[in-house]
DNA sequence: TATGAATGAGGCTTCATTCAT
DNA sequence: AATGAATGAAGCCTCATTCAT
């Protein structure tokens, strides 16, 4: 039975679509392997087996491409906010923050140094305003949260901000560090270590004034 | 009266290593201003006024001014473990590395961001062994220190490296937060916030059972 | 009622024409206002919103898309020597050609350029030839007119193409003088400046014994 | 006999400008003999027998060796306006200026074209800023003659610019003619067209009233 | 028949490094 | 020893044209 009009549109847009995400896939995995900057648009290209004007179909831009991959791991990272189990256990999105960063380091910190790259290359200022209002969002629901904390004197009584900074600061050295080649010779123990890591990075800030054992300590 | 051989000779190289020191002065104020992708070979030679070439007779490759200038770096570092107060204070090396890096975000995270890309690049590989070496034997004396401090019941009991670790991802993770334009907005009250994570990054892995204040608080 | 099937034929055969004239129009449009070089073939497919395939259905290349527009308006030019007051009025026929040209300078200098590029590109050298000979064929009948000319005396008694070449440097002149910037800048009262440039096109080559004032004057 | 250091650097300065016209001269005549689109910088390159990447030590454009080479022509143009005969012989000039261009027309033109071509394109503005100063400088100088002549009863009282724009005009149509390929077929006599030409060009604008023949006729 | 995604040659520009003076 | 002009590989991006659907 031949194809109509309208599902043969579809079709394509669904073709288009998951030719757009292969790219982005293969950029990722390159840039991940060899670093962005040793990437070319034609090596990506060449992993999707296509034309290097084909990527510009898609995008408009190299720069566009590796905005394309930030905003996707936001988004993905802005789901933890909607996890339900955050309205119950108040530790629950501590845990999840460091969990989503530390499970693919590399993949984190190059988002992180592309943001900086585009930063300072001033380059579509407006994709990235959208980028940094998006963000702002997540952080006044965290801020609600923390206050809550505060307020029932779990967490020391600075402003909500300190905190989450903290533990921004926190889990993006501990990303860092399991990335850097130097440290992976010294940890002998990853997953021991992991622990007391995501342990450290959920009690800080705590008022720290009862001297419980790790899993009843608070959170952030 | 004239010099004599020995003494232009003396001179001659005295001169040699102060052109030296200028060349990796005016790259690294370059590459904190503008980025180091941004900074060519010919705008050093241009802020010292010196030619090209010249700087050829120096470093044989622009990657050797990296390292050089991370190797200089280290080595300041390591002088925070030669602090007489150390010995007396065990919270005074926290301390210490903290304010080191915190000090000037910019550079720490250049070097840290240089060294990525050379080990990426697997390029002057002796010399980042030499480098590797350097640190490695930094940590030993640190973890005599810290091993010292877990018998004394101050820190928790796992192997040392989880702490310097730990310490070095806060630290890390601070410098970065400090760095970027996204936080530089949220982040009102500098002062207060530096203290504040600095006191987290001297507590970090603490036992945390006795509720004193920060100023008695135990370090790493 | 149903459409026959001649009909139909004729529909469609009527549609394609008009779709090919769409596509002329846009194009023409495009090149004036962005330039012929900063036109794409994709830009003026979307601006017919057709398809970019479908404008290869009318045109084998973008270079047959300048010489359709080039030979259309080379056509409308010729209409010029149809004009049933040139029999009575001499002059009529120096005015108009000044006025066509002058109406649109944009346009002509556009034809002008893109005839530049075709004879240097060597492309579709047949086409060109075509157009040549369609030219030469108005020149001959030119010719007739201005050797007339000479004859009564107004016109000096030069070869006729002398006289028909330097009316078409002086028409071309004042078009690409329009349409300069540097000289829009200079040109204040517009109006007049045309008079007094079409009273001299007009009187160009004329043997000018009788002092007589721009109307009466003997024209090309 | 050993080079002073003064003498090797103005040796340097000598040959840098050198190499520079010959860059200049082989541009040109590429972009005559193929048109400035089909010239690519590494044609240049070759031509002149160095790497693509020194073209870049002297022009940081493709865009700026096209106005180098206006700016130069234009420069020779205005030492016109110094001639010594004009002083005396009002009507050396418009013969001086018709020459001038019509000596090399696809040179003039070639000009012409890339300076549309720099204005629609909006690069490098400041020099042509600068272009154009220089013009109205040379324009202003001119006016004053033409106002002279005028005053004298020669020349039509109408504003200076009616009277230079409309040779501009028709010594720029003059040149186009004489560049085309259709009218190349066409003017047998050059010489004596050259002439009918350049005598109108000189006549233009006059009040006409004498009967007088060519060489005592009145000049812009 | 109309489409528009795909192509890939080719253009401009950058810059680390070399080397003749 | 110091210089800086020269190099040329390599990167990003454009767009006329093709062709499978």
């Amino acid at each position: 039975m031949a194809e109509s009009a309208v599902e043969k549109q579809a079709r394509r847009v669904r073709e288009f679509r998951q030719r757009e995400q292969r790219i982005l896939d293969a950029a990722l995995a390159l840039f991940l392997e060899l670093g962005e900057d040793k990437v070319t648009v034609e090596m990506i290209a060449d992993a999707v087996s296509i034309g290097k004007g084909t990527i510009y179909k898609h995008f408009s831009t190299k720069s566009e491409i590796y905005l394309r991959l930030m905003l996707d791991y936001e988004r993905e990272m802005a789901d933890l906010f909607q996890l339900p189990q955050i309205a119950e256990d108040k530790e629950a999105l501590s845990r999840a923050y460091f969990e989503f960063r530390m499970q693919e380091p590399a993949k984190y910190l190059l988002f992180n140094r592309l943001e900086e790259k585009l930063v300072k290359a001033n380059v579509i200022p407006e994709m990235m305003e959208d980028l940094h209002r998006f963000r702002a969002k997540n952080l006044e629901s965290l801020s609600s949260l923390i206050t809550a904390r505060i307020d029932e004197g779990h967490l020391e009584a600075v402003p909500p901000y300190f905190h989450y900074c903290a533990s921004w600061a926190f889990v993006h050295g501990a990303a860092v560090l399991y990335q850097s080649e130097f440290f992976q010779d010294i940890i002998q123990d990853k997953e021991e270590f992991f622990r007391f890591m995501m342990d450290i990075g959920v009690r800080l800030g705590n008022r720290g004034k009862r001297g419980k054992k790790r899993p009843e300590s608070d959170s952030l």
